[in-house]
DNA sequence: ATAAAAACTGACCAGATGGTAAAGATAATG
DNA sequence: CATTATCTTTACCATCTGGTCAGTTTTTAT
């Protein structure tokens, strides 16, 4: 019983299955979205058996479920690291800055996180309403508070930062349509590569 | 026989019902995906019998394809209008508000294009790849134009126009992330109108 | 080395889902 | 009104897919 029943130790082989599963889960589920991903989908792409995946995962939910709590504190991070005390334009440049290293570096992440917006958000919800929520407010009261101090000019500082998310997530979840239109010969699409 | 044979006229009963079908189609697929959507999903919708949608559509994924063809032209129109003999601001800016009245009047439209694009746009990459292309290019050399001759900043005009695209297209496809961050709570600024 | 625990597999099941067939109901037409 | 064409439904089927199970193989601990 590898299952995760909290207080048991996880040995070698439950740390390296894990990983690959879920590495091979975020591919899927990112490309094809919870209902498009199958747990066969995933058993190819990790190259274990589907009764192989289910002894480490209870279900398909499961897994999802630990991809999205796993990205949420990755998600956050770049909103967290803006400083009160830093200098305004700097700290927002460099929060988008930070936004667009994701988005080059963790599309997948950006897309699953996408896909599960896209669909209401049913099992991420009360994250979104939560921590996100909880961490935007305190950043747009900064953001407020440096325009009040004459720092910066005044901006509303909810569609500051939503326009930040939007443009560079944007890059990350639009790649096809960014590549098709700006393409000058032919680009493979990101189903082509070889594994 | 229903089953759009291009040259058979069209009754009256099939215009309905046909009509019917797509805006229960628009609703489920943008709010689902196209795997996640199911024939009987938009048979309930429509209050039809699934094998009544059948009658009408050959398959499940003959709707969808109606549903994007559709779209298409919708989704242009706003880049089509922009005027090479019109004021370059006011150009830029009316495209603006052209992108935001759709986003506000047509999101299930956004959204069945942003499910499309996330997976890969497997069913209509043909069309960014041409129409899409082409329109784009010319204002894209427009806009340079614009720029030669001082009229405007220089701008990279693609990033110009995808900065557009996912701001404006954002309100729509995350609106559920914009409600759950914004809505009661609100921290209140300069901005916030009564409602 | 050996027993116990963990990891893995093939065969299978139940329900969902896309789609079909054929007959019955309704509307259009002469 | 009668006949044809259109429309709709009931009862299915085949496949896919999430998930289970009994048993086998491999790893770990003593």
């Amino acid at each position: 019983m590898a299952r995760s029943n909290s207080t048991k130790k996880i040995t070698r082989i439950q740390r390296e299955k894990i990983g690959i599963i879920l590495d091979a889960a975020l591919d899927v589920f990112s490309n094809h979205g919870f209902r498009g991903a199958t747990i066969d989908m995933i058993a190819d792409k990790a190259h274990l058996s589907k009764p192989n995946i289910l002894y480490y995962f209870d279900s398909k939910d499961k897994i999802h479920e630990m991809l999205l709590s796993n990205l949420l504190e990755t998600w956050l991070e770049p909103l967290k690291q803006i400083s009160s005390t830093g200098e305004p334009i700097s700290e927002i440049c460099c929060y988008v800055e930070r936004k667009l290293e994701m988005a080059r570096d963790f599309p997948q992440e950006s897309r699953l996180f996408a896909n599960e917006i896209l669909q209401g958000a049913p099992r991420i919800f009360h994250a979104l309403n939560g921590p996100l929520k909880k961490l935007t407010d305190e950043k747009v009261t900064l953001i407020n508070s440096w325009a009040d101090d004459g720092k910066i000019n005044s901006v509303d500082p909810y569609h500051l930062i939503f326009s930040i998310w939007a443009i560079t997530q944007h890059y990350a979840d639009f790649d096809v349509q960014i590549l098709a239109v700006m393409e000058k010969n032919k680009i493979p699409n990101r189903f082509s590569d070889a594994n």
